[in-house]
RNA sequence: GCGGCUAUAGUUCAGUGGCAGAACGCCGGUCUGUGGCACCGGAUGUCGUGGGUUCGACCCCCACUAGCCGCCCCA
């Protein structure tokens, strides 16, 4: 019979690898609290429509790359649900903004999340078809200040906080505007026009971004296109006022608390809810995934789905992205199993029982325990004892009686009696 | 979805149209209440799956599956 495997592009996480992932989302929550970010978890499916109409109908994601199937029908005169696997968070945590009426508290929302996502893209090394995000979104009416800049910068600079405390080094912050809900179709037609010009200079793959996705064409990475790209418009030039006002203040804010950024007026962000600042974190070393976190002002993602007036701001970090960063830095901390404080090794089946009491006073104590198997050799048991713990606990009928440990360091190879009393104490030290 | 590379022991990888290999790891012994180090010995396996060519296929061919790299896109 053939053995079943993990569904393509998903994986097991396993120990001591899983040690590094508890590791960020513990740093994540912690430097969230500080900010006073509070958790929300959101189903893991949704209405297909939240997506359609967030996300965006002509995206890669919601056209081809979602999980999607028809619920069943609870009766026959009812039509069947779609639903699809959260491709991302942001549009979820607005749905139950508006589900909630949390913006009738007339205070900002910043909510965090942690969890899967689901996309159907071909798998590739930083890249699953479920992988893990870690993000946040701060959210509120108007009056509440949602709209400052402020927000953008205090957003920013708690990213850069966080990748700081990861152990996260060598990271650039890619920033830009996309303008207000109006700029933008403005600039997309100037675009179109320029591109009627240049197009049949660039290579193919921009040709058929100029009739599909004019704004990606300014993301190509071709080198002979770029003087031709150079040419075109820049968002810049086709932003309001406000808009404009907006984005200085976002930067002027980066600057007075040292956070470096790099200007890119090519960044274009595939989500269509995106308005005003957009942002990318990117680390060399992740290959053709460099994307480390992304985001950006979601001015109007709330009415799109049927909410009041509620503009927001938010990220989604790639977890995944995260732990392989941190190993090839060498910096994952759990390379090796942790040690137990103690491996107790009953000797002979006899004293088995016993052994598991004893075993249960020291966990009591609160020392890391294991426990070994009565019918194992000594000779074996202080070899599986030595793989899995600092120290060995003979417990045999000479133990058992007298009520006196031996007790034997693995690394000095020191061997000591302990009264059993005196045990827990005597483990503890290092 | 498109293009390329890859798939052999638990792991990392050699290999040849004619008996399946190394290192590390694992198990046992030297050592019956003493690990690490050393020495000695042992097992590693549907050679990714399914077809085909051939007297004979791990090797050549086809398909499938999976991983990796690039494109697309994105975290």
């Amino acid at each position: 019979m053939k053995a079943i495997q993990a569904a393509r592009g998903t994986r097991d996480l396993l120990p001591p690898e899983t040690e590094l992932w508890n590791h960020i989302e513990a740093t994540a929550r912690r430097v969230f609290a500080r900010y006073c970010f509070g958790e929300i978890r959101t189903p893991i499916f949704e209405d297909t429509q939240l997506f359609a109409r967030s996300v965006g109908e002509e995206t890669d994601i919601v056209s081809k790359e979602m999980y999607t199937w028809e619920d069943r029908a609870r009766a026959q005169s009812e039509k069947a649900q779609s639903l699809t696997l959260r491709p991302e968070n942001t549009a979820g945590v607005v749905r139950a903004y508006i589900e909630h009426k949390l913006g009738e508290s007339g205070l900002l929302q910043k909510l965090y999340y942690i969890g899967p996502q689901f996309r159907r893209e071909r798998p590739q090394k930083g890249r699953y078809r479920q992988f893990y995000q870690i993000g946040a979104e701060v959210i509120g009416p108007t009056s509440a200040g949602s709209e400052s800049p402020l927000r953008d910068a205090e957003v920013l600079e708690m990213l850069a906080t966080l990748l700081g405390e990861l152990g996260i080094v060598d990271w650039k912050l890619y920033l830009n505007s996309v303008g207000s809900a109006s700029d933008r179709p403005r600039y997309v037609l100037a675009l179109q026009e320029a591109l009627k010009e240049i197009a049949p200079k660039l290579c193919a793959d921009c040709q058929r971004r100029a009739q599909t996705n004019p704004l990606r064409v300014l993301d190509c990475k071709i080198p002979e296109d770029q003087p031709f790209i150079e040419t075109l418009p820049k968002i810049a030039e086709f932003l309001d006022a406000n808009s404009r006002v907006h984005f200085a203040q976002v930067c002027a804010a980066l600057d007075a608390c040292g956070v470096p950024f790099i200007l890119n007026p090519r960044l274009v962000r595939g989500l269509d809810y995106y308005t005003r600042t957009t942002f990318e974190f990117v680390h060399a070393g992740l290959g053709a995934q460099n994307a480390l976190l992304g985001g950006g002002r979601y001015d109007g993602l709330s009415e799109a789905i049927g909410g009041p007036k509620a503009p927001g701001i938010g990220f989604a970090m790639g977890a995944d992205r995260l732990v392989l960063t941190l190993q090839a830095q060498q910096e994952a901390p759990s390379a090796m199993p942790r040690l137990a404080d103690a491996y107790i090794a009953p000797l002979g089946e006899a004293q088995q029982e016993q052994a598991l009491v004893l075993a249960r006073e020291l966990r009591q104590a609160g020392l890391r325990v294991e426990l070994g198997d009565g019918n194992f050799r000594i000779k074996k048991s202080f070899e599986v004892g030595n793989r899995l713990a600092r120290r060995i606990v003979l417990f045999g009928e000479e133990e058992a009686q007298s009520g006196i440990m031996t007790v034997k360091d693995f690394a000095s190879g020191a061997q000591t009696k302990v009264p059993r009393a005196e045990l827990a104490q005597a483990l503890q030290r290092k």
